[in-house]
DNA sequence: TATGAATGAGCCTTCATTCAT
DNA sequence: GATGAATGAAGGCTCATTCAT
């Protein structure tokens, strides 16, 4: 069968999605999504019950993959600069690399239609995240707030780069130390 | 003249359209608008020929309020330090007090209705403090792109900082001493 | 006082109607009738208590000067080729000279927002030129509608001509021309 | 497929169409155009993208179906007269027993609604009638504009013959003759 | 009387969702 | 399960008319 398998749609709905709401953001039509994924508008409603749903599942996988691409080959062992400057430059290559992904997920982020139990979710996803920045940046190491600030911080500063990255894509190397600098000394222990 | 455009109303219109697009961004429907301000739908279209205007109109008139705080008895004669000082403390000040406009500020300044015009004129506003960046706080002072780094930076940072306010309003003190921290420590020249 | 009188209001008022009817049709907004027209929107409803009334008085006034136009200098002693020649070269040089009445008239002869006794009154104003039509030119000399019938044809027959006349004024002689030989031919007793 | 298209209900669409333009002219509400059509209102659009989209096809179909109506049985190997005769009564019989269509038919005709793309497809409906016209009637057989004249000519008289038929339907067989005899003579070669 | 802001019904169109096929 | 036509509730905006000034 040349029609792609059940899961390939799926994926096919949330790259459409991804796309569409990186473009016109949350108010793309689902009609428009489902075109572009090459299905028939119904069929989306069959793969995400809502299109509520459809912009929480698809925030929530943006922000995991995001997350996997942060911890891969993560170096445990290293030292806290070390590690602090594995996640910024993974966070900041991840972004240049997938400008789209970047776009759409920050317009997600802003939108009141993503729930409470999403964005639950998505720090469950950025947990062994929140935990070294808990351990290793935070003023003080037992608050949860703090470790939130700081966290908070990382995203929105990491935005800005990706910004001028993404206006001007030949200067990624210093754009991605400049923004490292201003988080490091601003945030180192 | 029979009745003259009543600058009530189009307060009114500003505020309903503030807290409307606070809570539901920028598909606050201008009826609910409308009501909200007590008038008539079709008053509202007196005032600003069109929904796309309004907001603009508001994007403005909120980036100016905000502009006009932080500038307010700014210490054009004291040290950097002072004067970033001033700045940080006013924006964050605002912020809180102001948490409606605030939140509506950001729905707005992601959405792609507010035109190249005003964000010009917005950046007309804020022409005196981003002086103030090029001069003291930019890597290069010759480098436009640097001071709209360093001030995108000031932007993200002072958000996520009134956001934890927004959560925990009893520790304001805390959030903007902390706040300003990170960022003198991680711009200062 | 330099404002003009009340008639030369109401005259403007429908100077300008006639000009937005014949361009846009009937669905020509009040409000642009009355800035054409130089007066605030609410000052045309002192002259005109209705849109629909503003409406049949201009399909009347026009339909008043064109009676007025053909019956001026009517040879009522002459023949009836003679007399019949007057009226259609009276009345396809007045659309020539008029064609923004013309078009205007047309577009309200086809509305339904033209009452009955507005039609009738249109009558009253062309009673002289239906008796003439009823006593030289209608098949039987005492039937009305028959009358009517050829009047009508009259009408049709001229639209059709001051259209090609629009399209090419410069051949206004030969339309003029073959227009009435069509007639005459066609109806002559 | 799911459910096609429905023939009928777009029939229905032009059928509701064509009775409410008859009626109040091209003003009619989409929505009142479906409810009579017995559908929702946002289903008409799934046939006409746009309500000058209907009014264009309905113009469209219904010019055609009287090109057809006038060009069955034509008798092209019968005399000039004979065959003016055949058109003349065929176009008047139709308008006698269609008169919403030719109503609908004469509003849309006036309309600025109506585009040029249409109007050729609509001369293009009719183009075998206005070849019989040039070439039989117009004063010069060479010239396009004589032939649009005449064609001009034959749609206005046929027009003023249906109104009078309309007004008094039990003569239909003496104004279908008198309105023959008029054309007749006026335009004979 | 003139003005033009205020009103709200109504218009065309979009769109998330349902459901017959 | 897949399809896409059908639905009808909004949405932004217009406009004839009213009425405070």
């Amino acid at each position: 069968m040349a029609r792609p398998l059940s899961e390939e749609k799926r994926a096919a709905i949330l790259r459409a999605a991804t796309e569409l709401v990186a473009t016109v953001g949350t108010s793309a039509a689902t009609s428009q999504i489902a075109k572009r994924a090459g299905i028939a508008d119904g069929t989306l409603f069959t793969y995400f019950p809502t299109k509520d749903d459809l912009l929480n599942q698809l925030y929530l996988s943006i922000k995991s993959a995001l997350a996997e691409a942060i911890m891969t080959d993560y170096p445990s062992r290293a030292g806290v600069f070390e590690r602090t400057r594995h996640c910024w430059d993974r966070l900041v290559n991840w972004g240049a690399e997938h400008p789209t992904q970047h776009k759409a997920m920050r317009q997600l982020s802003v939108s009141d239609r993503i729930s409470r139990n999403t964005r639950d979710a998505v720090n469950l996803a950025f947990q062994d995240i929140n935990t070294m920045i808990r351990d290793n940046l935070s003023r003080d190491a037992a608050d949860d707030e703090s470790a939130a600030f700081v966290g908070a911080l990382i995203t929105a500063m990491s935005d800005v780069t990706l910004d001028c990255i993404a206006a001007h894509p030949e200067k990624i190397d210093l754009y991605r130390e400049s923004g490292f600098q201003v988080f490091w000394n601003g945030v180192r222990p």
